[in-house]
DNA sequence: CTTTTCACG
DNA sequence: ACGTACGTGAAAAGG
């Protein structure tokens, strides 16, 4: 056999320790993970350096100990273990044995006694090492026995022998109990002598030896306050020796055979660094994952599906390319009922009669993930997809919008199913991406849905146990029917008016790009933030006003401040300007136009935002300009789709801001919303403390700063940089508002309240958002909770509003048996293309069913208009 | 691939 | 004292 190497690791010491050095992590779910990948990397490093045949890591075991009978103070005064570490211990237990690591603590004995009894046993016969952040260890320094402490970080090691110890204290590792004894320690709330420190206490042992030693020979010691001081504690001095003695004959049922190190369960482990988003860990780490020992999954690959194997509920999945699924190919279907699982080709099924029968077939139940995207490739052949029952990509963010991912792996992993493969192990990633063989292709396919067959009912569960199965099925669900038909059918671009407009801006931008060449004496890039900042502030010597991390700001609001300083500033102002309109939305948006019918078709993502709002890409048609007239004019490029048609548009006026009167019923708001006054008014009458018609339009622009700030969650600061004044005056405004709002501030204080107790904040249709840090020590990071749970639950249910807005609408619509349709949704406006002859009727029933949607305790109100392109819908 | 800027609600 | 307004997506630069 050959040689042995005994490690013992001090759990409760190191946990501690990496606790307190590392910033505080969270993975995606919010737990704390810092201590937890403290730990793991200083265990890596160390078994990777040292390579022992056997370990163990000791845990104290509970409050008392039998120090506690002699010294019933004993670590007394010491701060309870802060929550964020507490959750953590769970984990570390769980990784420490899939590193098959033995761990073990013991009723009355602190990890300590169980390390000094193991290393006192070992060391006849092996090198023993001992890891701890606790420099009491040290005294159990000996030949074999060598003690890491960790300093500073957690990986860097201080290593103990006795010469160490020597070299360092000039005492022997005995001799440490001893300076303990003396002079005491803090954070056990061990006394010691009052008066003696770590010098006077190491200057008394080379001189004596002991402590025992010492107070034999106190009388000959020469007067001195010292001397008094140690003769009247003597009593003390000799228990603090005794607690701070390891006890190395603990009554441990536990044997060096127990101890036998296998070497980790990397499969195991790789898991919990997954869970816990270890991923630099994962990354550097060479653990494998054991060959797949998931279970066994029956599949066919089947050519010809016949109606019989079709049953009246299953579970089917469509194997997208990439995600863009408007113009992606489909890699084949998965289908399950639980029993048996099959395969279809793309070719295969394409014009099989009786899948597009089942798939049309309302009353064939089908679960499914990501159920819009599946509708919309469908829609592209000529198949109308219904009866969508389940939607794992929609259950799984309602039950946690921060849930990110929509493959299914990823989301399957959320619920505890690991049977089904990430997409990047299958097809690669990047440059390096491919399809593989049809057997391997059809497998992964066919584990999608069963993956979605089984967590069905769980997932289902979980939505029901936090009451938001009704948000879920009745809301979410039907909505993803109605975008992917609005995504589908597009909105139609005029190509030439984009052309034109491009036209006219590349030529504003070249002269202007012209002037600030001129003005600056040189040709640079005005697109590189690094360049221009030498320009401005180093060429021209202007003022510096603020700093990124990697140097000069040149925002917009860092050079309006500066229009004063040169000319060149407005120049470019004006540039930027223009290269935005250019490349964003001139370039970007004609790259998005579909060739075949002039269209775009933006997906929205609505399993993607924290609070419940949708979002657009490829392209974004959320965030077309509107503020200033130049941008306003792209609007201009889009029209109905149809002759004789026109765009309307329906919009929420300050949805938010109802939405918070409701919420707060703060009586003052609630009755101005009531009797319909303009609210910014409302908030400068009460904030400045005048009349109507006293109202000056600055005080009004400070109001709705103001009634900004307090959706977002106030802060003076963000609120003085946003009216460009003082943080005092800020806050003075911001005072006055809650004082004319008292109910708006008690919900404030509330909502923060109640996130801290249960960890999460609502809508009024009972959305979610977990907010981990709200309990943070980390400044920062409670701050941004803080606000978040005070605009969560405001911007949410102004989302669900809207949403439901959209399903009475479209329900409305057909019940009408109207033409028009739903285009686009952009947060708080809704907008259709009509023929004109149902104009009439929008006018009438867009803004009933809008207001209507869900009832508040204050009115809703919405203003509409329409007009031959979007531009002129305002 | 991250950072900065800027478009929207 | 700490250093921020809330929620998004796209383009361009520059590692």
């Amino acid at each position: 056999m050959g040689k042995e190497k005994l490690l013992l690791l001090d759990g409760n010491s190191l946990a501690y320790r990496a606790f307190f050095a590392l910033p505080l992590l969270t993975n995606d779910s919010g737990i704390h993970t810092n201590a937890v990948y403290g730990f793991t990397t200083m265990l890596q490093k160390i078994v990777e350096e040292e390579k022992p045949t056997k370990m163990l890591v000791a845990f104290d075991a509970g409050k008392t100990t039998f120090r506690h009978e002699s010294f019933e103070e004993y670590k007394g005064g010491r701060q309870k273990t802060p929550p964020e570490l507490s959750e953590q211990f769970p984990y570390l237990r769980k990784l420490i044995d899939a590193y098959q690591i033995k761990r073990y603590e013991k009723e009355l004995y602190e990890a300590d006694d169980i390390i000094g009894t193991l290393a006192k046993q070992a060391e006849q016969d092996m090198d023993v090492i001992i890891v701890s952040g606790d420099k009491d260890l040290t005294q159990l320094a000996t030949n074999k026995t060598t003690v890491y402490i960790t300093r500073k970080g957690i990986t860097d090691i201080e290593k103990y022998t006795p010469s160490h110890i020597e070299e360092k204290y000039g005492l022997t590792p005995l001799q440490i109990i001893d300076m303990k004894g003396l002079m005491g320690d803090a954070s056990d709330n061990i006394p010691g002598v009052p008066g003696v420190g770590e010098k006077t206490a190491i200057k008394l042992l080379k001189e004596y030896g002991s402590v025992e030693a010492l107070y034999e020979q106190i009388e000959g010691m020469k007067k001195s306050k010292m001397k008094e001081k140690l003769v009247e504690n003597e009593e003390q001095a000799k228990l603090s020796k005794k607690l701070a003695t390891i006890f190395t004959e603990a009554p441990i049922d536990i044997s060096l055979e127990d101890l036998n190190y296998p070497g980790p369960n990397e499969e195991e482990v790789l898991n919990i660094w997954q869970e816990l988003s270890f991923k630099s860990l994962i990354e550097k780490s060479e653990f494998q994952v054991e060959e797949k020992e998931t279970a066994a999954l029956e599949f066919e690959i089947v050519e010809n599906v016949t109606a019989d194997m079709l049953q009246d509920t299953m579970a089917i999945h469509v194997e997208l390319e990439n995600e863009h699924y408007h113009t992606c190919r489909i890699l084949g279907f998965g289908f399950t009922d639980g029993g048996s699982s099959f395969y279809v080709s793309f070719e295969n099924m394409h014009g099989n009669e009786a899948i597009k029968t089942w798939l049309e077939d309302e009353t064939k139940k089908k679960y499914m993930s990501d159920s819009k995207a599946a509708q919309a490739i469908l829609k592209r052949m000529d198949i109308n997809l219904r009866g969508v029952e389940f939607d794992m990509l929609l259950a799984s963010y309602i039950t946690n919008p921060a849930i990110s991912g929509d493959d299914i792996a990823t989301l399957a992993k959320e619920f505890g199913y690991t049977d089904v493969q990430a997409n990047e192990t299958i097809y690669g990633k990047g440059a390096k991406w491919k399809v593989p063989e049809e057997n391997v292709l059809a497998e992964h396919i066919c584990r999608k849905a069963f993956a979605i067959w089984s967590l069905q009912p769980i997932v289902e569960e979980k939505l029901k146990e936090n009451e938001q199965f009704e948000l879920y099925y009745n809301l979410e669900l039907p909505l993803a029917t109605i975008l992917g038909a609005m995504e589908s059918e597009g909105v139609k671009v005029n190509i030439e008016t984009l052309e034109k407009m491009g036209e006219d801006l590349l030529q504003k931008i070249s002269s202007l790009e012209a002037e600030i060449y001129d003005l600056a004496g040189e040709n640079f890039n005005i697109n590189s933030p690094k360049q221009l900042g030498v320009i401005l502030f180093e060429k021209l010597g202007l003022p510096a006003i603020k700093k990124t991390k990697t140097g000069y700001s040149t925002a917009a609001d860092v050079l309006e401040k500066l229009q004063s300083e040169h000319q060149i500033v407005k120049y470019i102002l004006d540039y930027r300007q223009l290269a935005k309109l250019q490349s964003t939305y001139i370039e970007g948006l004609m790259k998005e136009v579909h060739q075949e019918d002039s269209k775009v078709h933006t997906r929205f993502q609505q399993a993607l935002t924290a609070t419940g709002r949708l979002s657009s890409t490829d392209p974004n048609l959320q965030n077309i300009p509107i503020r200033l007239e130049e941008g306003r004019r792209i609007r201009q490029a889009f029209v109905p789709s149809q002759e004789g048609w026109v765009l309307f548009a329906a919009d929420y006026s300050q949805i938010e801001l109802r939405v918070l009167a409701h919420m707060s019923n703060d009586s003052n708001l609630v009755d101005a919303f009531r009797q319909g006054m303009d609210i910014h008014t409302r908030t400068a009458m009460d904030v400045f403390h005048v009349p109507a018609e006293e109202v000056t339009s600055n005080m009004r622009r400070a109001a709705k700063a103001v009634n900004f700030g307090i959706v977002y969650g106030i802060s003076d600061y963000g609120l003085s940089q946003n009216l460009d004044i003082t943080r005092k005056e800020a806050s003075e405004f911001i005072d006055k508002y809650l004082q004319s709002f008292p109910g708006v501030k008690e919900y404030m204080d509330n909502i923060v309240q109640d996130a801290k107790l249960k960890g999460y904040v609502t809508t009024i249709l009972n959305r979610r958002r977990y907010l981990p840090d709200i309990t943070s020590r980390n400044f920062n990071l409670r701050s941004f909770a803080e606000r978040t749970a005070m605009n969560t639950p405001i911007q949410g249910s102004a989302a669900d509003i809207i949403k439901k807005a959209m399903v009475d609408m479209d329900a409305r619509l057909k019940e009408e048996g109207l033409q028009s349709k739903l285009l686009l949704q952009v947060h708080d406006e809704l907008i259709f293309e009509a023929p004109k002859d149902e104009i009439e009727i929008l006018e009438r029933i867009v803004p009933e069913v809008m207001e209507h949607a869900i009832e508040l305790s204050v009115p809703l109100k919405v203003d509409f208009s329409y007009g031959n392109t979007w531009y002129d819908a305002k």
